[in-house]
DNA sequence: CTTATTTCAGGGGAACTGATATTG
DNA sequence: CCAATATCAGTTCCCCTGAAATAA
């Protein structure tokens, strides 16, 4: 994780390929960075999140949980906010509900609805691993401020196009 | 894919609990970002190379392939520009493989090594692969030619920060 | 003997499809 | 009758660990 692996950056490297093969390589080279810088921090911050038994994905279904307003929420919420599919979500709780950090309970107002309801131990649980995260700066490393808060607009723009939100 | 999610900003709005119930939240918005963006490419990306039976992940083999000197190179190599498990190496050749994209050589410099060697079916899979991600633009919409060089700048900084590379 | 390369067996997590029961 | 919600069964993909064979 911290031994450089290549002595080259082979993003760099593939770009001038790119080049002389194809033509211009802009877009490619900002799409292999993506991938590439995701596959970095997630594996930062999985390794961060490991002593609470979480992954990143997990995580954030607990953070989504605790920021609702009875730290409770629908599963097809939590699907919806999360980009995460209805399985998926079903699968997720299932480990968080077995790790006793969520509980299903029913929804009163519509019964076909499963609420994930956050325990005692889910909250102590998704506190720590939030120390965890920000301790390891959510492995955003190497940006000022200002870098993370412009790459962060930048992204934005990329998803609305991408039709993540419409707002 | 195209319909948008939601009528407003997941992050933005997780971003603002964020400040609410912890802190700053600058660094966590990138992350999120990154995590979400590399999602909604991944997905444009794997759509377009589904006619050829290709991932993103084997089709950055097969270009790297193209690349190389003689259309070949050893796995150990292919998994070190690539960032991609020896074990996972195997396997994802094997699929090349079984598709007829890639042959197994062996390597007479170093007979420990095997070689993966591209096809003439796998170069005319990558060129027409390559010609179906151009034309999605490589899933990167919504930034202008000189924001998409903005954003690899910042996160080639990140990347450098997390030893991907050390040039 | 030690190291590098590749492969195999196996497990885990997350994504998807398709089908189903329940409820609105 | 139709739509929404959640679940289940099964598949695919990729990641990883640990162990092994082969060769430098």
């Amino acid at each position: 994780m911290s031994a450089p692996r290549l002595p080259f950056d082979p993003i760099d490297r593939a770009g001038q390929s790119w080049e002389e093969h194809f033509g211009p390589a802009t877009a490619m080279r900002l799409a292999t960075s993506v991938m590439r810088v995701q596959q970095l921090m997630l594996g930062s911050l999985d390794a961060a999140l490991k002593p609470f038994g979480l992954t990143f994905s997990r995580y954030e279904v607990l953070v989504l949980l605790k920021f609702s307003q009875r730290a409770s929420l629908p599963l097809s919420k939590i699907g919806e906010r999360l980009m995460v599919h209805p399985t998926s979500v079903t699968s997720a709780i299932d480990r968080l509900e077995a790790q006793g950090y969520v509980e299903r309970v029913p929804d009163g107002a519509d019964r076909r609805r499963t609420l994930a309801q956050l325990t005692p131990a889910g909250l102590a649980a998704v506190t720590a691993a939030t120390d965890a995260v920000e301790q390891i700066d959510f492995a955003v490393t190497g940006l000022t401020d200002r870098q993370q808060e412009d790459a962060y607009q930048l992204l934005r723009r990329l998803r609305k196009a991408s039709g993540d939100f419409a707002e």
